[in-house]
DNA sequence: GTCTATAGGCCGATAGAC
DNA sequence: GTCTATCGGCCTATAGAC
């Protein structure tokens, strides 16, 4: 029933043109003895799925642009045809694609819990957020695309929901300053620059991997970016007089 | 055969074929009279300029693909048939494009010196590459496409002359850290997190514009990134505990 | 150098058989 | 649902007049 679900949440969040045309599912009720979830409904997800996992990787590298109906096909090992008859068109995929990693991508910035101990949650959210860029780096790229180009299909969610998570969690955030239990910032430049360090590591990583051979693949890596920037935004590089 | 031709290209080689191809100039000392820099070539220079100023506005938000040569020739006053007689293909333009900018991109890590006072450097470094983010967020946008594809065109560079900068710079941080005139951290996670907060400004300005509803057009809130991010990065956002 | 006209390829999307 | 065949449009790049 992914179907019903990515309904709603189109109707949560307005997307592009028009909502998504319901895909040709056979009425799924002409026999009135099949079980909820019918072999036939789950196939048809099995095979969207494999689309917007093919889809994900190449949107991600090449670009909405750069990126053609017939990889995406071969890359999930269907016809071209055939994909046309799960999406209606290629930015129908590139939507889906989106849609489908926008909660599980801001899933970090929730954990963020005003009662928590501000440094440790801070250095916690740096941690998860490294880790996210480590397990998606395509879901991260692919973000990073959609906002450098305007973020033409993303604006709405960003003002909305977006918005909403951020103002909350800045909130916390001022709260911790206030009651002097952090240094003084301005919480939505904390949370950009947090963003923008974590993030980096995948959307930059074919730069790091120029100088420095290695990337956030390596385990090891992957752990010392953790700590440098857990140490950076925590401890910062001033060194504190002795008294 | 454009497109299978330009496929080829990307994948095979960093930068094209050819340095610069010299523009179709001609012959400058067939006049032994004529100054140094004849009219001719001038108007040239300038045609040629035009066209690459076009062209860094639409590929750095639309993509190598998403932008068409007749774009650009609009955008640049110029007819497309007269845009392939400067430039021999998008890619060529492309290419030129980033070339051109990529000097000024370094430059403020090369003021990095071993002999400043470190947070007073490290700071200004922050204010300066916020700066040019600020006066050039489409070179910063088209740095960053370029980088999250995969870099194909500048893969070279970023293992030459980049890495080598790098290196230099990382020495003189690392010296700063050993003498004790800068906490402990690994100046390449150090170097990334600056790139990445200060060029966050320009490469996420549509988030951040959805979000806030300003962006580094607004001088004080230029000023606010350069201030919090200093702050960031110099202090930590620990509270220090008094003694 | 600059134009008009057009070649020629790639690609998104559809028709229609099975 | 999946296939083969193909259309029509857009886009890069060129030919050739002036």
């Amino acid at each position: 029933m992914a179907r019903a679900a990515s309904s709603d949440r189109m109707a949560a969040a307005p997307p592009p043109p028009e909502g998504t045309p319901e895909p040709p599912v056979g009425r799924k009720s002409s026999r009135s003895a099949t079980p909820r979830t019918p072999r036939r409904a789950r196939q048809v997800e099995a095979k969207r799925t494999a689309i917007l996992d093919a889809a994900l990787g190449l949107f991600s590298r090449l670009g909405l642009h750069g990126t053609t109906v017939e990889q995406i096909a071969e890359q999930a090992a269907v016809s071209k045809t055939n994909l046309f008859y799960y999406f209606a068109s290629k930015e129908e995929v590139y939507v889906a694609v989106l849609r489908r990693l926008l909660d599980e991508w801001l899933a970090p910035l929730r954990a963020l819990e005003r009662d928590s101990d501000p440094a440790r949650a801070i250095g916690e959210y740096i941690r998860r957020k490294i880790m996210f860029s480590r397990a998606h780096p395509e879901a991260s790229r692919l973000f990073c695309l959609e906002i450098v180009r305007g973020a033409p299909l993303l604006r709405r969610e960003l003002e909305t929901s977006l918005k909403q998570l951020v103002d909350a969690k800045a909130e916390v955030i001022r709260a911790w300053s206030e009651s002097g239990r952090l240094a003084p910032v301005d919480p939505r430049h904390l949370i950009f620059a947090i963003w923008a360090t974590t993030q980096h590591y995948a959307d930059f990583a074919a730069q790091i991997d120029a100088l420095l051979e290695t990337g956030l693949d390596d385990e090891a890596f992957a752990e010392e970016a953790v700590c440098n920037i857990q140490r950076i935004i925590l401890d910062g590089l001033r060194v504190r007089s002795p008294d």
